[in-house]
RNA sequence: GGGCGGGUAGCUCAGUGGUAGAGCGCUGGCUUUACACGCCGGACGUCGCAGGUUCGACCCCUGUCCCGCCCA
């Protein structure tokens, strides 16, 4: 084995055994009683490739899906990818763009047939890359959005839905995207917030006589649709206009003054607002209360229309200022003053939304929002981290019909079907060749797609089948798990929820886990013009500082951007693997909304993979030539840091399976990494060194069987989070005979079963680590050089401490580099200068000692008052607790006894510092 | 406007009603045959601010100031 541990084949090589082994693989064989653990991937974009929000996505649902695979679960981890309707369009289209084609050129049907073609090329590269990462999904099942049985699942619930006439056309205020061309649904619009616009003011001439009223706008444009303007009826100013009408300077019409107390704020601006009903929801509203009609000023690509009068064909930003110099021209302009103000913008295109009154599909929501929401509220589904839950019933308990239809080409058709001869809406599961309503055979199914989340929102049960019943589907439904993250909660989970319990009648998972989103490591959100996207595949593979560069560039990234990569990564990554990414991200909590992810962090588990690769390669060096093996079985051994390890291990492995169940992959990974490295390596393999050289048959025995069951027991508690590197260890480690061939189909340990906890070996231990730890800060402080060996003259009154010092003499005379001395005579140690030249003196609890011919006094002096200080303070604080009377009163027993004893042990240390300093 | 989360060591973050933790960074030493991607030491925080509850608060409550997110 090399000093140091490389991923790059290992990983590869690891995971191509998993797969062709087949291990990935849930069972549908009727026979396997074992209990069932699923888990749906959120399906990436077909044009995904993939980022750290994937790898972090992934490294959790892995860790899950392995964790209860070697559990003796029955594991389904479906994968799939998700055809994203909007964003695929927008690749292919603009890849004909380079063509010098639009879609339009192609038509509907060779557009399609092209987006297929492009997929089957050059979409779903990301499921490649999740392989990458080690992800154990059952990859035959792997399904796409789009495939026909989503297609026909897709159908079903449409169709089901709009029999139950939870689906229907309506005609209402839309966010209408004018680059995409489409309609978006509420969650799609995007508020930014702050945005300095300008407020401006101009004058409506009264119908009759020659009074004006002001109006402000943040859109003057829209004055072209505008049907009345309104004040609040209790506003004394206005008294005057109460049935009038104002002109409209541009097109040929008398515009009402109207009362509205709910529209109108009399204390904003002027007192008085424009209404244009059909591009701005309030106005929208006053105008249903009304009665007003609703002039539609746009065209579907933003430019205004025949009603813009002489304004029409400008693009509306153009048709702003047009309109604000013609007015200027006519003298109704009255000023302009910066204002801050909200855009709504289009999540996908970034394009100001425009509404706009249209004709679409939308789902009645409340009914499915019902059982929902007492799904979560019951406990049926728990979210965590529960804070969440809140987040999620607001949204629930003030939802908005859903808009599903959008005005795209790819994506699931709409099955809905129109009669030239008559008003009936054909709504059918297979495709209509008559009108349903007058059987007439000229008709035309809907233009439209369906909204990708609709299709989505099914994936829990669409990918096991339905609305078939297959076996996959009554073994596999309803799923365990669902991992995401939070920024789809409403737009995904939610719906799933709602899907799941409408159409099977059952939540479709009964936990939902939402990690945080990952940003660099300033907690900026990572974006390709911000140059700070850190690609997981570099991480895996390394790369260097101009291939980051380049690599940006490529991307887009600013200057700004470039230059913030050039200083923060100026030579690149190193192939760190896919297990230390995986083990970084595990170590952020998931309770925090952001996974800042630090370069050095990585690099912090990489060290660690490199340590238990060492480890391993001691363990292994020490167990070759040797007949002992790991045994499944905990040994039962005499030495103290052999019963001490096994101890730690099983707590540590405690501590991890609380960690997975409870999906608190922090804190089980910190536990075993905190095992290995600062027990495990730290103590338990130096120990071993003097045991396995001891010559003692029985000693080497025993603490060859310690090392080798502790070893493996932890590569399979770690194999989930660090899957390859375990595996290849794993692989050389002598076993018990009929080991599996895998350490992915290995048991996952127990701690409950075979916990091995051992207070006394710890207590014990202990006493021989603050030892060792006391005589390392002399030798290190006094610059006593390592090759120099120490004496120490050491006492207790402590009868067991006493015993368990003199048992493990040679171990802490080898840790420490030192030779023990029993002084039978405390008295000698109380006045340590006296009796031992140059001595410094360390003070543990019920221990002392002193080391002679080491000290430099001024080090010395320095080193004790400073620890003195400690003690004083610390005694301090713990005499005024126990000064207080109501303290000793009312505070639980085993808190006051603890006080107690602190004092007594500081009292005593005390003691024995100023002893040592009087004596210098 | 409503809601949520956060403000803890230089940085990134854990954490508990009973005398503050990790990793990185900083610093002193070490060619100790598992590992310098290492080993052994050391320094560093009045836990945003102000009140309150409590024998005791970084942790609970109230108010307040910043930062971020979501919804309207």
């Amino acid at each position: 084995m090399p000093k140091q541990y490389s991923p790059t084949d290992s990983e590869a090589r690891w995971y191509e055994f998993w797969e062709t082994s087949g291990y990935f693989a849930a069972s549908e064989d009727p026979e396997d009683h074992r209990p069932t653990y699923t888990l749906a991937i959120p399906p990436p974009n077909v044009t995904g490739s993939l980022h750290m929000g994937h790898a972090c996505r992934t490294t959790f649902e892995d860790v899950l899906c392995r964790h209860k695979r070697m559990q003796g679960y029955n594991t389904l981890w479906v994968p799939g990818i998700d055809h994203a309707g909007i964003a695929t369009q927008v690749v292919v289209e603009r890849q004909l763009k380079k063509e010098g084609l639009t879609r339009h050129d192609l038509g509907r049907e060779k557009f399609i047939e092209r987006v297929w073609q492009w997929k089957e090329e050059s979409g779903g590269r990301i499921l490649q890359q999740l392989r990458k990462m080690g992800a154990s999904c059952d990859w035959p099942r792997t399904k796409f959005t789009m495939d026909p049985d989503m297609v026909r699942a897709v159908r079903e619930a449409f169709v089901q839905l709009h029999e139950e006439g939870l689906i229907y056309r309506d005609t209402r205020l839309v966010n209408w995207d004018v680059e995409s061309r489409t309609v978006l649904s509420d969650l799609e619009v995007e508020q930014e917030e702050n945005v300095e616009g300008t407020m401006f003011d101009f004058a409506y001439r009264l119908a009759d006589g020659d009074g004006e009223v002001v109006v402000s706008t943040t859109r003057p444009e829209t004055m072209l649709g505008d049907t009345a303007v309104a004040i609040h009826p209790d506003d004394e100013r206005y008294r005057h206009l109460h049935g009038k009408y104002v002109r409209h300077p541009f097109v040929d019409r008398m515009i009402p003054v109207i009362l509205d107390a709910e529209l109108v704020d009399p204390e904003f601006g002027t007192g008085v607002v424009k209404v244009t009903p059909a591009h701005d929801p309030n106005d929208f509203a006053t105008g249903k209360r009304h009665g007003l009609e609703e002039i539609n000023i746009f065209n579907l690509d933003g430019t205004l229309n025949e009603n813009g009068g002489t304004f029409q064909g400008l693009e509306r930003f153009e048709a702003r200022k047009a309109v604000e110099n013609e007015l200027a021209n006519l003298g109704l302009a009255r000023g302009s003053k910066k204002h801050m103000m909200t855009l709504p913008r289009s999540h996908r295109s970034g394009t100001i939304v425009e509404p706009m009154i249209s004709t679409q599909w939308f789902v009645k929501m409340k009914p499915l929002a019902a059982p929902a929401i007492k799904a979560v509220e019951d406990g049926t589904i728990q979210i965590l981290p529960p804070e969440w839950s809140k987040t999620y019933f607001h949204w629930l308990r003030n939802i908005q019909d859903w808009c599903i239809s959008r005005q795209l080409w790819w994506g699931h058709p709409i099955p809905a079907w129109y009669c030239d001869d008559c008003d009936h809406v054909t709504v059918s599961r297979e495709d209509a060749t008559a009108c349903g309503g007058c059987g007439g055979t000229s008709i035309r199914q809907d233009d439209d797609v369906l909204d990708t989340w609709f299709s989505s929102g099914l994936w829990p049960f669409s990918t096991l089948g339905w609305p078939e019943k297959t076996l996959a589907l009554e073994r596999f439904y309803p799923t365990a798990d669902m991992e995401t993250g939070y920024d789809i909660l409403f737009f995904w989970v939610a719906r799933m929820v709602m899907m799941g319990l409408h159409f099977m009648g059952e939540v479709p998972f009964t936990r939902v886990l939402l990690a945080g989103l990952v940003t660099d490591e300033r907690g900026e959100k990572m974006s390709k013009v911000k140059g700070n996207v850190v690609d997981p595949l570099d991480v895996i593979y390394g790369a260097t500082g101009e291939e980051l560069i380049a690599k940006a560039e490529q991307a887009g990234a600013k200057k700004s951007g470039i230059k913030y990569l050039r200083a923060t990564y100026p030579d690149g990554f190193a192939a760190y693997g896919a297990d230390a990414l995986r083990m970084t991200l595990l170590s952020y909590s998931p309770q925090s909304r952001r996974i800042a992810l630090s370069m050095k962090r990585i690099e912090g588990y990489r060290n660690f993979a490199n340590k238990l690769w060492n480890a391993s390669r001691y363990a292994l060096m020490r167990l070759t030539g040797s007949s002992t093996k790991a045994s499944q079985e905990c040994p039962q051994p005499n030495a103290l840091a052999n019963r001490w390890v096994l101890s730690r291990l099983y707590q540590a492995l405690d501590v991890a399976s609380t960690g997975l169940d409870a999906y608190r992959l922090d804190e089980a990974s910190g536990a075993l990494y905190h095992f290995v490295w600062d027990e495990f390596c730290d103590w338990f393999l130096e120990v071993s060194k003097p045991a396995l050289d001891s010559g003692d048959p029985a000693l080497v025995q025993e603490t060859e069987a310690t090392l080798a069951h502790a070893l493996e027991t932890v590569l399979r508690a770690l194999h989930p989070m660090m899957p390859h590197i375990t595996e290849e260890i794993w692989q050389r480690v002598p076993k018990w005979a009929d080991a599996p061939p895998s350490i992915m189909i290995s048991r996952f340990p127990s701690a409950l079963v075979d916990a091995k906890v051992d207070r006394q070996a710890e207590r014990d231990f202990e006493v021989v680590q603050a030892f060792v730890g006391s005589a390392r800060t002399i030798r290190a402080e006094h610059d006593v050089p390592k090759s120099e060996p120490m004496k120490i003259h050491w006492h207790t009154d402590d009868e067991g401490k006493r015993a368990v010092l003199e048992a493990e003499r040679s171990t802490i005379e080898t840790l420490a580099r030192c030779e023990m001395c029993f002084e039978a005579d405390a008295a000698k140690l109380d006045d340590a200068a006296a009796h031992f030249d140059n001595a410094a003196v360390f003070v543990n609890p019920g221990v002392r000692a002193a080391v002679p011919g080491v000290i430099d006094t001024e080090k010395e002096r320095d080193r004790l008052q400073r620890d003195l200080k400690k003690v004083e303070k610390e005694l301090g604080v713990v005499e005024k607790k126990l000064g207080n009377p109501s303290f000793v009163e009312r505070a639980p027993e085993a808190v006051v006894d603890k006080s107690k004893r602190d004092a007594s042990e500081l009292r005593e240390k005390r003691q024995r510092l100023e002893a040592a300093l009087n004596s210098l």
